[in-house]
DNA sequence: ATAATTTATTTGTCAGACAAATAAATTCAA
DNA sequence: TTGAATTTATTTGTCTGACAAATAAATTAT
């Protein structure tokens, strides 16, 4: 059905309203580069002008436009394009799914996954030497070391720097993170880990992305075991208390 | 900064507009699961008594929510809640990344790597035989066959079955498509990449996800290497014309 | 010259009205 | 009775105009 649609290229027959074609105009103004991310925007009677529309479709488009985190407005002072490009769709798509568990530690292992890929051929000397101090850091530290371990996945997000994954990436992390759904302290196996973090380190060093990447994967999927099978443990329990 | 932020909890100080709160509030509806996909949203009127806000602040609201596809408003009949996840935020991003082609296909290819590495743990018999019909019909064609081999990566997208993943890959494939950044005909070797993809079919068919992988890894890498060594090619072809 | 105050601009909110679309109800005709 | 045409009522879409709140900029007073 949408494939028609996206073949015949026809602008959703309907739903043109005002407000979606001025928010499609606004991001023309982007897109054409007559303005760039930072720049201000004209205030709203100017736009209004500019539009000729009404104030409240004006204000019903910009409305859209910053909840999808392209544009960011202030009191008094105007409008402004976002410099960097917003994570804050795919957050909210993100909350939407909150419950999926399995998806989002699926999302989350199939991202890395890509992204270590990637990272091999791309990273920093820099971001090495910050893994290399990740590691050595969760080796001086007494017990659990959670926050590292988030750290050095996160050093590795960012290490492809690419603004699309990062957009994708850093969301999905917080989400995570907030969810609690971690491997729980008791279940972890910190010497484990350490070792797993160095074999990965090791072929990044050498900048090889396919052994980065099975290194990963081992890493990931032995994690994800344990999460999954606590999470399903946890479901069935809930069920058998109905 | 945003660490600071994420680590108060606090409501970003200010930006508390009116219409922010009812968008936190109809969202609520959905988290609180009083409300599900596809169920009606109450009339206009009745939601400005609910949250006890005037019309155009309401409207604003459910606007913004619209665009980032989680709700859709018909004429006259009402406002409901998208029932599959949207991807349309997502789409949005990307479109502010047009002109990246670099970071479109290292998102792509670390997109289509992590997946393929899901999919063959979770591919359904009938997606394998999607997959080998696709191969039979691309050997039975005559000349060249980019919707094929466009179809045949789709076809794995989907096998993960992960409504997350979908909402991500999906904007981007249709994106590639647009920008028509593919592989040119003439640098098509389609006996290649037949072999390639019955590679690719034969570990998704044993469910062995490294194997999947290094297949697919072969496979993207090789594509890759040439789009961007003919787009760096073409950049510096623009410069010259300056 | 600095601090306090005022002013003007811009976003934020509200109220009320009418237009347009259409689902539902009603009427009319076969 | 049934089916089609018409009317009605509801709901979204848009407009105008107004005032509130915030604050950058200008002005005044010390």
């Amino acid at each position: 059905m949408s494939q028609v649609n996206d073949h015949l290229k026809i602008k959703s027959v309907k739903r043109e309203t005002l407000s979606n074609q001025v928010i499609d105009q606004i991001i023309e103004l982007l897109l054409s580069g007559q303005l760039k991310p930072g720049d201000k925007l004209p205030s709203e009677m100017e736009l209004i002008d500019m539009f000729m529309v009404s104030r409240p479709v004006l204000r019903e488009a910009i409305s859209s436009l910053e909840t999808i985190g392209i544009v960011r407005r202030k009191t008094r002072e105007g409008t402004y394009f976002t410099n960097k490009i917003g994570s804050k769709p795919f957050k909210i798509m993100l909350s939407l799914s909150v419950g999926d568990i399995k998806a989002f530690i699926e999302t989350r292992i199939a991202q890395e996954l890509g992204l270590v890929t990637l990272a091999a051929e791309k990273i920093s000397d820099e971001d090495l030497g910050r893994l290399k101090d990740n590691i050595e850091k969760m080796e001086a530290r007494e017990g659990d070391a959670i926050e590292l371990d988030k750290e050095f996945h996160r050093i590795i997000a960012y290490s492809a720097s690419n603004p699309i994954i990062e957009g994708i990436i850093d969301p999905l992390l917080n989400m995570i993170d907030q969810t609690q759904e971690t491997i729980p302290p008791e279940d972890r196996d910190k010497a484990y880990t350490i070792e797993q973090h160095k074999e990965i380190y090791a072929a990044l060093e050498i900048r090889d992305p396919i052994e980065s990447y099975l290194c990963m994967y081992r890493h990931l999927d032995h994690a994800r075991k344990r999460i999954l099978a606590r999470h399903e443990a946890k479901n069935s329990f809930d069920l058998d208390q109905k």
